[in-house]
RNA sequence: GGGUCGGUGUCCGAGUGGCCAAAGGAAGCAGACUGUAAAUCUGCCGGCUCAGCCUACGGGGGUUCGAAUCCCUCCCGGCCCA
């Protein structure tokens, strides 16, 4: 129960710096008093959540430690309106049998981490077509787009930007959106009693408006309260790596992968991102950013996070793993590393496997590169081996001709392939 | 519906008949320096069977020896008018 925690919900956060705006400053007193529901929405924008999302899963996991009720809303309406926020330019509109698809696959990624079975604070992962599909346009206008005005909505930061754009308009579609997340909130008020919305700053706009058609079709008080952007040392978008976004999807970005992106956080974001994607509590990180002020060249810190943030997400056998595959293939020694041992290590560090054959009659570096997935394209390729950018076993090789044969195989029996200063791929031969 | 401006490579953005695979910037990639960090510096930055060829400047058609550039038409967007 809320009641009797050591530190509150909000204090927790707060501590955390994952508050960045709350509607009522005496949020913390209403969650500490009493057991509420909450909700986040997730925008099933594509077939699976990224790491940008994890702040929010983890706030609704927070949430339900604490005692109260989380209900994940993942838009299934919605995401056929596209949301606004946060959005420099009208989207294209998913189709719907894709997007049916991305929440089959949301909502269960989303289940992962929720308790289903805690009485009153069972989790809830809801669809939002559920109630939006279901009323009409005319009951809509009528009883809910009575209680907006365009004079305000207009005014919103999400709305304005798009309005002053000289080059970029907003389609009525996009502009309505907003209507529909602030049901949703009313929706949810109504069948759950739940009182809070959380999200990302950006959807402020969006929770202000939903508490607003609460007070004045319920004439009772909702609440606000959003987390930060989180940002990386250069103040862009998180949630990007050099090759692309990190999926929570093992599929779409293996743990080695994952696991790497959150070992290489610059030092400046580690802290925060120590704060916003773990439980790890204040006496440790204390002891993190100290380490990080004091050594920073160890990386204590960043080996803590991707540890941490990985087990979550991908499990804590796998996080074993990825971490002693990571620790194998950034070793100096490698190739003096005994042969079970390196099997073992580079287990699920990221694989390709080409056949005997091919490699005794010798097979192109050029080729291999692209084959392993080091390389787009064999121009590419070229390139980077005119660049000086090719490794085979740890060693440059720098002739475009180059071709690798049998006889570079470890003591292991693979052979290792690396391209620029972090991307490594083991090729193992089959039988 | 009318008028008008626009749609260029991952993005922003020059180019207004040949010298254009297309300036410049950003992103990205590789190298140097480091700590699998940041910053900085250097090179690269459509594809391929790579001194050549192919594909590309919203789609289609046309003019021309030759078009991102001119004409027609269609689609999409901004702004103004109705």
């Amino acid at each position: 129960m809320a009641v009797g925690d050591v530190v509150g919900l909000y204090e927790e956060m707060k501590s955390r710096g994952l508050i960045a705006q709350v509607t009522d400053e005496n949020i913390g007193e209403v969650l500490d008093s009493s057991s509420i529901s909450a909700y986040i929405g997730f925008d099933p924008s594509a077939d699976s959540l990224h790491v940008g999302h994890l702040v929010q899963i983890f706030n609704l996991k927070r949430l339900q430690e604490h005692g109260h009720r989380p209900i994940a809303v993942a838009g299934g309406a919605t995401g056929l309106i596209g949301d606004p926020s946060g959005k420099s330019e009208e989207r294209s509109l998913l189709g719907s049998e894709v997007l049916s698809e991305n929440l089959i696959k949301i909502q269960a990624q989303l289940s992962r981490f929720l308790d289903f079975d805690r009485g009153p604070a069972s989790a809830l992962v809801l669809n939002n077509a559920d109630w939006l599909g279901k009323i009409s346009l005319i009951d809509f206008l009528r009883d809910i787009g009575k209680h907006f005005s365009v004079n305000q909505m207009v005014a919103k930061d999400s709305v304005k930007s798009r309005l002053n754009e000289r080059e970029q308009g907003i389609s009525f579609t996009e502009f309505a959106y907003m209507l529909l997340q602030s049901y949703d909130f009313l929706h949810l008020f109504d069948n759950f009693g739940c009182r809070l919305q959380m999200g990302a700053s950006d959807q402020w706009g969006n929770i202000t408006a939903g508490i607003e058609l609460i007070r004045k079709m319920r004439q009772q008080v909702a609440y606000g309260l959003t987390t930060p952007l989180i940002l990386k040392a250069d103040g862009t978008k998180f949630g990007k790596s050099e090759a692309g976004t990190i999926w929570i999807d093992p599929e779409k970005t293996s743990p080695y992968q994952f696991y790497q992106f959150f070992l290489r956080a610059e030092d400046e974001v580690v802290g925060g991102y120590l704060r916003s994607f773990t439980w790890i509590g204040d006496d440790e990180l204390a002891e993190l950013d100290l380490a990080t002020a004091r050594q920073p060249s160890k990386r204590l810190a960043q080996s803590a996070l991707a540890a941490a943030v990985t087990e979550m997400v991908h499990g804590s056998d796998m996080a074993k793993k990825v971490e002693a595959a990571s620790r194998a293939l950034f070793s100096e020694d490698i190739l003096s590393l005994p042969p079970e041992v390196l099997e073992l290590a580079t287990e699920d560090a990221p694989l390709h496997c080409i056949s005997a054959a091919s490699l005794a009659g010798g097979i192109a570096l050029v080729d291999l590169l692209c084959e392993a997935g080091l390389a787009n394209s064999k121009s590419e390729s070229r390139k980077v081996i005119a660049q000086g950018g090719a490794y085979v076993n740890n060693s440059r090789i720098s002739e475009i001709e180059a071709r690798v044969y049998t006889s570079d195989l470890t003591a292991g029996g693979v052979l290792l392939l690396r391209r620029g200063k972090k991307d490594y791929v083991v090729v193992k031969v089959q039988a």
